[in-house]
DNA sequence: GCTTTCGAACATGTCAGATGTTCGTTATGG
DNA sequence: CCATAACGAACATCTGACATGTTCGAAAGC
């Protein structure tokens, strides 16, 4: 669908070898998460461009690439550090490789929260905030405050977009904001970001390069982007 | 076990009708709990008087009792109202029932804000602070800032002792404090108690029976004791 | 050294959730 | 207005995760 922008139930049923039934049941499930819009026959696309789908979504996509660059920067934090981990789904697996790790962590998202509830060796230290749906990013004038209070070794911040040009970009205006204050809040800034988000700028600018330490994206980047970066004396890891 | 303080495997097998090596399992996950102690042949208790039993047994304990409360207490909260509801299993009920409900909620407990994430009508605020483990309690400076910031119409409190004479008590300390910043900042206080409770004083006292307007409690609450809370000038409904 | 307990490994049972099938109902195009 | 395809409720079936039971070699305690 995402190819087509829409697309025949029958014809799903014959592409994925499941019946139609389940079919049907699986759209009514995506419809009610506001993906998709359902028409007698089939189904379209509701995800506009520049309109980021839905987390249960973006958490499956390039797992891989995004664990990789999750234990890339575990190796960038030593041991009894303070750290404060953004919202998003790279940073919910930089949250899940940081369990295992003696370290004090602020989450900025419930996801990640429940990730290092149960974690014996870590110092949880929640944020307050309202989570956004879905997403459960936690933003807001209690978010900001809480990290106002507080003063971290690293920052681990992920981005919509990361360009040497426009900075790092978010989707949401209150995610920025929180960004802006965790960045403020961390001694030392490390941005995640997969490699299609490294020619992308999205709406809210959240701060330029510069406030940067550390990038650590895939190699699937394009060397011209990463050379602009560093140009800009930001340490690029491709991983 | 709680009767004799120790017992045996192949005791406990007879008891139960289970095999031993079920029993031995169990044991294992209890003994990791921190419950109980394993011993060769059988297990002893761990749980000192005044100490608390672990949050996965208190959860399950009287559960139809601690529904009956929860519907209670939402009864007495109005469509659109803001309110903060405590931790504590009992109060985990209660944000289960209000999951339903048109409203601004803070919970207290990391369980009670993953009960309320998915509810499409409940505006959710999440105060910042430690959970303790377990119980998954919030609690230290960031948990009573948050609550400062704030104004709420209900405070839904829960606690570890309720009488007359020795007020409202906690066994925790920091969630002493907690509790004490969210009835600062309620207009209304409501306290959620199973008849167990009404007999009993904990170590932190939290505040006088007089800062209370309502008492929730079960019919199993012995009437002196309700007389004694009713002459404070509170309110109290056993259901 | 003997008996009892332990726990790893495997076999079995059980339950919830996903999937498939059937069939009466509903929407849409001609 | 009807014929046809799509829909979705209800039921049957499948599947995988988890709890339990069994067996047997190892370890602990007397």
């Amino acid at each position: 669908m995402r190819e087509a922008g829409r697309i025949g139930v029958t014809e799903l049923a014959g592409l994925t070898g499941a019946s139609e039934m389940t079919i049907r049941r699986d759209l009514e499930v995506l419809a009610d998460q506001g993906v998709l819009e359902r028409y007698r026959g089939g189904a379209r696309s509701l995800l506009l461009r520049g309109e980021e789908p839905p987390f249960a979504l973006r958490e499956q996509e390039g797992l891989d690439v995004k664990r990789r660059i999750a234990a890339e920067v575990s190796g960038l934090i030593a041991d009894g550090e303070s750290v404060v981990v953004d919202s998003g789904t790279t940073c919910l697996e930089v949250a899940r490789v940081l369990e295992q790790r003696r370290l004090t962590v602020m989450p900025l998202s419930l996801h990640a929260v429940n990730a290092l509830a149960g974690a014996p060796q870590v110092t949880l230290l929640v944020p307050g905030g309202q989570p956004r749906p879905g997403e459960l990013a936690l933003t807001g004038q209690l978010t900001t405050a809480s990290l106002a209070a507080l003063r971290f070794d690293t920052a681990v911040i992920g981005c919509c977009g990361l360009t040497a040009a426009d900075g790092l970009t978010a989707y949401d205006l209150d995610d920025a904001a929180v960004k802006r204050a965790a960045i403020a809040s961390a001694r030392r800034v490390i941005a995640v970001a997969a490699a299609a988000k490294l020619s992308r700028t999205a709406l809210a600018f959240v701060t330029p390069v510069a406030a940067l330490h550390a990038v650590v994206t895939d190699d699937g980047a394009a060397d011209e982007e990463t050379d602009a970066l560093a140009a800009a004396g930001v340490t690029v890891r491709k991983v």
